[in-house]
DNA sequence: CTTCCTAGTTGACCTGAATCAAAGTAGCGA
DNA sequence: TCGCTACTTTGATTCAGGTCAACTAGGAAG
């Protein structure tokens, strides 16, 4: 797929028309595993064509979400695990003073509600930052699966576990940064999780606020937008409101701290 | 068990008597699982009791390690996971310039590894605070032995989701709270597993160095020391060095934030 | 017992980012 | 077209916590 068209993130101006078109088309195309351009990020990585099958049996697939609507309720039992088709989704909780801390953004092929296996219930909240079409997983049948399909198993562990490592390198990150790295990092990770989608990752849309940035990132908004002002002054981004063009990738790149740089020689690269 | 003893964590001063007994009565004493006080915590929750034995039987326990000991490095291979018999691991990663981040402190009954079945690499090391004994479980066989026991896939898919919800609530924590609450919640954490393990809730000794908690909640260490000393002035604590007794601790308490205390009304306490 | 060493405490000072405030701007409904 | 609202930017000020530095107290080794 050429990788050059800024649409990772749908745009919002103009969004009830695009949502529209959405509807349709996506109310048409279900699409099975086997043929998703997500397979190679979601569960069926790495089964045969059959289990590929059999997991498609499983899933359901419901109309897409508007900008706002909620996939799932803090305190909602559990019973799906959910998979972004296209579009974006945060988790956040809400704090007992009322408002809102952001936990997670997720981009097309990544799963939510891995938490909330623990204990049957949800403990954050997601919504749709924009129109988002959303793969189903009854979680009890994803269990039966598994014990009769390894790979699949296998594929499940190694999704927890990712989703472990990306906490940790997340907790690192707010641990030990400034405001600068912080900033840098996201993007950084915007623009990879783009590029494996097969989107531009050097020019896209933002689906969220600076607040929810700010929230993410344990930053107040202010400083996500004089971040954004000075990377830019310093031609290392074009920003304007949501749509970022990142000019110096090396630079941006070296504004993050890679953690355990040394160790990383025998990782293997593979998902 | 009396839950009032103080010896959550070996106070090491002594360490080196209270380390060579423990060498010769942990070497004696190779609890099989079904016998361990540990199960509850552990993966053999809810599990038959034959099915208890066969998990046993892939589970080697080694010598204890030593404080200062590695169990793994970052960038080794991951072949197994381990779990905190008895005594205190921390697991870190080494930032380019040096210095160390830690990532987690583990205690009796808490498994470790859970993030590198990933991809194969461990992407933190793991060292003893103290005198540590540890059971290994070779992570191909578990795996096997997960595809033929439903409950046991069960308990671990669980174990890895409690492992992503815990990280979640420590991102919130580092993300929005002021240094008081991190400590807070620091000690609240800390007090709620002691009490799990049947140890004093409200008197334990601290294996980790201020520093360590510091980097562990992204404070100073001087900041740690400071907020000990306050917390001790309001008469909550008492803190001489690694001695911690809880004199308040509904007043530590009402000082961390409550994640979503709203929506907590169904959630089920199990584990 | 003395000496050395590391961990912890405390104080003084400084700074990065939060907070407060105000002004600009895009999108949307009437 | 005109507001209205939500979002963003920018400036001024404040402050929590970091940094630097001095000092103290337990061990451990001799």
């Amino acid at each position: 797929a050429g990788a050059t068209t800024p649409i990772g993130f749908l745009n919002y101006s103009g969004q009830q028309c695009v949502a529209h078109k959405n509807v349709i088309s996506l109310d048409k195309i279900k699409v099975a595993c086997r043929d998703c351009s997500l397979s190679t990020l979601c569960l069926p990585m790495g089964l045969r064509p059959e289990d590929v099958d059999r997991l498609d049996s499983i899933v359901k697939r419901n109309r897409p979400l508007q900008r706002g609507d909620h996939l799932f309720r803090s305190g909602e039992s559990f019973r799906n695990l959910f998979v972004v088709k296209t579009g974006a989704v945060k988790t956040f909780t809400q704090s007992n003073d009322g408002d809102e801390q952001v936990v997670g953004f997720h981009l097309p092929g990544e799963v939510l509600g891995l938490d909330a296996i623990q204990d049957g219930t949800h403990g954050c909240s997601a919504r749709a930052l924009e129109t988002t079409a959303i793969c189903e997983l009854p979680f009890d049948r994803l269990e039966d699966l598994s014990s009769n399909i390894p790979s699949l198993q296998h594929q499940m562990f190694r999704l927890l576990s990712k989703e472990i490592s990306h906490e940790a390198e997340m907790m690192a990150l707010l641990g030990r940064s400034t405001a600068e790295e912080r900033v840098a990092s996201f993007l950084m990770s915007l623009s990879e999780r783009f590029k494996r989608r097969g989107f531009s990752a050097t020019d896209f849309f933002l689906s969220m606020s600076r607040q929810e940035i700010g929230s993410y990132l344990g930053l107040a908004l202010e400083t996500v937008s004089r971040l954004f002002t000075r990377l830019q002054d310093e031609g290392i981004l074009k920003v304007e409101r949501k749509h970022v063009q990142i000019l110096d990738i090396d630079r941006l790149s070296s504004m993050v701290v890679h953690p355990t740089s040394c160790e990383r020689h025998h990782a293997n690269p593979s998902n």
